[in-house]
DNA sequence: CTGGGGAAGGGGCCC
DNA sequence: TGGGCCCCTTCCCCA
């Protein structure tokens, strides 16, 4: 993470002298303001007008290539390094960039987006409570299984043009998302304009980018996704758009998920959406509108919507079906859709479901990372706060990890624990050896 | 320039 | 739920 570029907001939360211990579990929380500024300021697509305060992802977005924007333009995440990612595609690409800046002032204010071109009026009341698009864990966890939902589900955005703009354009805004109409808090209703482009979706579709996570950090890296209302309510917003920003989310793998999904589980996934498309919606959404405030504007996007619902439904149907015969609750009778991975919990397998769709609930409140799990972000968040607990006895370096000093601790002990198995030759590591042997022994 | 190595970040799994 | 652990990757430094 470009530790050597971490002069901003990383370094600034240094251990102070004395303290050997340092407290985790402190919430991070730098105001800044944030608490209303997220009502009346949007950027998606955070480019390059980050707060440079910062400074921690901040390099990462300027077009470096960071690990999570990269992945999920480039969808490379997982691959093995033999499969570099193509400078071609870690170029900046021609993303839409909607910064909207309040005008008025108001919490209803006008938004004006940077530049002044192909002027695209939206009128939306947002509620997003996950850049992943996250439908209610509290539900997507409940039904008859006994097991304690997920802190974060989510379902898998993928959207086809001619069917989103179908389902979006002209009266569909009333529709838009019929799940959360009833809630004032959590309607997304999308206006569009004759020819224009559904913007609302191209919203969502920078939001699996990570743009979202101001919005849904507050409920996310809580883990609890019931603060419906809280923080991420954007009143009545009027969105001006421009450019010539390609207003594209189609199934290209590019915008399939978080980016993170390993392999070829994307394709594999979106083949999966693509074969039951006629699932009724979801019962859990008639039980709670704000649970489906992520849903997209559309009927497409609801039916995908639904179907990594019945994702769940299909874990609990394995519940009911499979897991009907044991008494063993350790038994692992929920399988991942995927790749049929057997969990002792459907909790688990949601969980994990996430390494294929790339769900990543919990959002740092300070940076554009998101993570699949509350635990990621918990360590995630040392970066900005500094915390490193581990010191080394040897040296007095400090790590904010366990492994991290583990690993350091090799220095002192010069363990080499892998050999290569063609001339001995021993690393410290498994990278090391993994790439001596690429290299030399044409392995690997 | 190359390769080894240190540090640090995230992902994922297991307990 | 959280910790431990491992893996992978990236950045950086240095010989």
């Amino acid at each position: 993470m470009a530790r050597g570029q971490l002069t901003g907001g990383h370094r600034s939360f240094v251990k102070p002298v004395g303290h050997n211990t340092w407290i985790d579990d402190q919430p991070d929380t730098v105001d800044e303001g944030s608490g209303t500024s997220i009502q009346h300021v949007i950027v998606i697509e955070s480019a390059d007008a980050e707060d440079p305060g910062h400074g921690v992802k901040q390099h990462r977005s300027e077009g470096e290539g960071p690990r999570q924007s990269g992945d999920i333009q480039t969808g490379v995440a997982g691959a093995p390094y033999e499969t570099m990612e193509d400078p071609t595609t870690s170029a900046p690409q021609p993303r839409t960039r909607l910064s909207i800046t309040e005008v008025s002032g108001r919490p209803d204010a006008v938004l004006k987006s940077e530049t002044d071109t192909k002027p695209l009026t939206v009128t939306q009341r947002l509620l997003h409570r996950g850049s992943d698009h996250i439908s209610d864990p509290e539900r997507l966890g409940q039904g008859p299984l006994s097991c304690p939902p997920a802190s974060g589900s989510e379902y898998l955005p993928v959207f086809h043009q001619s069917q989103r703009m179908v389902h979006s354009r002209g009266d569909g805004y009333g529709d838009a998302l019929d799940t959360g109409g009833d809630d004032p808090s959590c309607s997304y209703t999308t206006e569009m304009g004759p020819g224009n482009m559904p913007l609302g979706l191209e919203t969502q579709t920078d939001l699996s980018k990570g743009d979202w996570n101001q919005y849904s950090s507050s409920l996310h890296s809580e883990g609890c996704l019931d603060k419906k209302g809280e923080v991420i309510v954007i009143d009545e917003v009027t969105v001006k758009m421009e450019g010539d920003a390609p207003l594209t989310w189609n199934a290209d793998k590019t915008h399939l998920g978080e980016g993170h999904s390993q392999g070829n589980t994307r394709d594999f996934l979106e083949t999966k959406i693509n074969v039951a498309t006629h699932s009724h919606l979801h019962a859990f959404r008639d039980r709670d509108s704000v649970s489906t405030s992520m849903a997209p504007s559309n009927s497409q996007g609801r039916i995908l919507f639904d179907q990594v619902l019945n994702s769940n439904d299909r874990a609990g149907a394995q519940a009911q079906g499979v897991g009907a015969t044991s008494g063993n609750s350790k038994e692992k009778r929920f399988f991942c859709m995927f790749c049929n991975k057997g969990f002792s919990c459907p909790q688990k397998v949601e969980i994990h479901q996430r390494v294929h769709t790339g769900g990543k609930p919990f959002s740092c409140t300070q940076c554009q990372m998101r993570f699949a799990q509350a635990r990621g972000l918990k360590r995630h968040q040392r970066v900005h706060t500094g915390v490193k607990p581990y010191s080394c006895p040897q040296c007095e370096k400090r790590f904010s990890r366990q492994d991290h000093l583990k690993m350091h601790l090799k220095v002192h002990t010069g363990e080499k624990p892998f050999a290569c198995m063609h001339c001995g030759k021993r690393f410290s590591e498994r990278r090391y050896l993994r790439i001596h042997q690429q290299k030399n022994h044409s392995t690997g």
